[in-house]
DNA sequence: TCACAATTGAAAATTGTTTTCAATTATAAA
DNA sequence: TTTATAATTGAAAACAATTTTCAATTGTGA
């Protein structure tokens, strides 16, 4: 259920942007893994096949694909320097690995409830949040190094 | 229900770290203050009294407090710089006014049985979450600027 | 009062991100 | 096709936040 490179670099026509190789191959490396990645990390890897790309570049392509929502920023449990991650379509939050990296998406979020009483007590018009949840994969628990 | 400057000394020696005036002067900035700061506005709230303050003793004193324990982190909505504010003691969250940056502290967090569900349907073991509510403030509302 | 490890501050180094700007290029119109 | 043009690019510089280094200072317990 999640979107291609190609997907992706359709909706970046659609919205009147250029569809040029280097962001190409952004969205490439992007949607070839299944884990976050610092936007150094997408540089190294969209080096690998394209070397010339600059490092602005991509922070450009990640803000551009953050504005329309085809990324989402992962948020580490120490520091809390921004990884991005392509998204699932809708509302959805993360589950993430302390260990390994390893990002499990979940949606469901049950804090509907906890926005009203809030509002209530607050008179906040509250209108967003963020929230991840860490922990140990499966995988990481089983082999204590 | 917050712990104040001098508790907080109190906690520091108890640890085994030194009581400096350095450090007592930020413990009474940040006690003093109901909103989150930057470190560079506890930096510069704290020379008023103690001119010669470096900005690294700021770093390495807020580090030692998080570390204890005795401030907490609040994650703003757009970049992620991270401010830090004096704890409630007790596991909390906070809602933050976008506009004006007022931070309102809440508990009952509503987590644990999605946190339940999770782990059943992912088997990690999960260790913890950041939860941030955004919003704007009853004061911010009522003068649209 | 002494001894010593802990702490400090200035400066330099590091890291992450943004801005600037001239050159290049994707796209659409002719 | 060509052409025109605004969008995009990358190098370098600028900026911002944080960390490291290190010699001098200082809190604390003996
Ligand atoms: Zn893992
Ligand atoms: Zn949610
Ligand atoms: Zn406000
Ligand atoms: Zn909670």
């Amino acid at each position: 259920m999640r979107l291609t490179a190609n997907k992706i670099a359709g909706i970046l026509r659609e919205n009147g942007y250029k569809l040029t190789p280097q962001r190409h191959a952004v969205l490439k490396v992007i949607a070839a893994s299944s884990d976050h990645m610092t936007p150094e990390t997408i540089y190294s890897k969209t080096r690998e096949e394209n070397p010339d790309i600059g490092l602005v570049t991509i922070y450009r392509t990640l803000d551009l694909l953050n504005s329309l929502n085809l990324v989402c920023r992962v948020h580490a449990p120490d520091g809390c320097r921004s990884y991005m991650m392509r998204r699932p379509v809708g509302h959805h939050h993360h589950l993430v690995c302390s260990q390994c990296g390893k990002v499990v998406d979940f949606d469901g979020c049950t804090l509907a409830d906890l926005e009203n009483r809030l509002t209530k007590e607050t008179k906040f018009d509250i209108t967003g949040h963020l929230l991840e949840l860490y922990g140990v994969c499966p995988d990481c628990r089983h082999v204590p190094e």
